[in-house]
DNA sequence: CGTTCCCGCCACCAG
DNA sequence: CTGGTGGCGGGAACG
């Protein structure tokens, strides 16, 4: 509620550019990098959920969204109802590293059955079973007195399709094996626990079909020297043309900031894979939270114009931070190949980000097939969200 | 025309 | 009950 369109806030920049209602404006991709440009700057420390909703221009739900996956990775951590405490992407090499931890140990666990994920929050790591959930039973459920384990089961539901969860597990994938590409697809069923699961813990190139939507992890980190061996121009591509529509101008000046942006988390989605790759991508990335001297550049997160967030003075954004305790970065990057431009997403234009959010919903429908599959184990995760205090 | 994914209704649940 | 959350279906934009 409150969130009355009240005109969207576009002032003008554009001008008269409203004809047509475009997605791409709307995206979650977008509305993430822009929520991330917003609070990426000195002196942010705890971020209010309504402020965020009505700075940026959108509806409370959407900003849920964008919490769930930052917060998965470390770059925020609930505080208190409508607030979150902003610990910037210095956290995400310790919340990787967690994570990893964690999903090493569940695989280990793991070994005939099928069963993947367990998870539990994230790096506060849990032990809070305020639920007893002795049922290991599947079915059964947990009589949570009186009626219905009906409920109990919807209770479960949600948390296991929740977009946090599914965000780590996501991640786990990579940080947990060595592939470094991974389908749509397989990761759905990877993630639900499918018998096979351990297919793709094993080096397995996989080839993907054909033209469906894939996913190669970067790597945290890597050698960054200068412009490493990313593929130059389909980037250039996405950037300068497709999403957009913005603020042409900015987003062009900002094209070439990309161009030295080096990130440190970095799922990238790509379309028909070739294996061609044109490098290792998985070598180096062992070394995930190797900390180096070097001082990197972080990208100027948003552009757009969205909403006036800018405070007018900083409009410009700082486009270079020196995050030497970081020492990581983001590191953007598409595989286009030469592929038609049938699958041309909205690249995450916000991938100054790492790994947008749309993915995930997309994840979750594809979940949403298998669900019933992973019901039963899941009985035995239960537990409630990360309670700060 | 198949797929992606934004909107926002409304189920949930802590307070 | 109230208000914060966030799953999920549906339909419109996208390609």
């Amino acid at each position: 509620m409150a969130a009355l369109p009240s005109s969207s806030a576009l002032p003008d920049s554009c001008s008269s550019r409203h004809h047509t209602y475009s997605r791409k404006q709307k995206s979650l991709g977008l509305l993430c990098s822009n929520f991330l440009s917003l609070y990426n700057h000195d002196g942010v420390h705890s971020i209010g959920l309504d402020d965020a909703a009505s700075r940026l221009g959108v509806e409370r739900r959407r900003i849920y969204d964008i919490v769930n996956v930052l917060e998965s990775v470390g770059v925020l951590s609930r505080k208190a109802k409508n607030q979150y405490s902003w610990n910037g992407f210095g956290a995400i090499p310790k919340a990787l590293q967690d994570l990893k931890e964690e999903g090493l140990k569940e695989n280990c666990s793991a070994s005939d059955g099928n069963d993947y994920a367990k998870v539990s929050d994230d790096e506060d790591d849990d032990e809070r079973f305020s639920n007893p959930t002795g049922s290991q039973n599947s079915t059964a459920a947990v009589p949570k007195s009186s009626s219905s384990s009906l409920k109990a089961v919807s209770a479960d539901n949600r948390r296991e399709k929740s977009l946090a969860l599914l965000t780590q597990n996501f991640v786990k994938l990579f940080i947990c094996s060595h592939v470094s590409m991974i389908s749509l697809d397989e990761a759905a069923k990877l993630l639900l626990g499918d018998g096979h699961n351990s297919s793709i813990m094993r080096t397995k190139t996989h080839t993907a079909d054909t033209r469906k939507p894939a996913f190669r992890w970067l790597g945290v980190r890597g050698k960054v020297k200068n412009e490493p061996t990313v593929l130059p121009e389909s980037r250039k591509r996405a950037f300068g043309t497709d999403v957009t529509n913005v603020s042409y101008k900015k987003t062009k000046a900002e094209s070439s900031a990309y161009q030295g942006l080096n990130h440190c988390l970095n799922v990238q989605k790509l379309v028909q894979c070739e294996n061609s790759s044109q490098e290792d991508s998985q070598n180096s990335q062992d070394q995930e939270c190797e900390r180096t001297s070097k001082s990197y550049q972080f990208g100027p997160f948003s552009p757009i114009t969205v909403a006036k967030v800018s405070v007018s003075d900083n409009n410009n954004v700082k486009r270079s931070h020196d995050w030497e305790s970081l020492s990581s970065t983001f590191r953007p990057q598409y595989h286009n190949q030469a592929l038609p431009p049938v699958y041309n997403f909205q690249l995450f234009f916000s991938t100054l980000l790492m790994f947008d959010i749309v993915t995930f919903i997309a994840l979750k429908e594809l979940f949403s097939h298998y669900v019933e599959a992973w019901k039963s184990w899941y009985s035995e995760a239960v537990k409630k969200p990360i309670q700060i205090s």
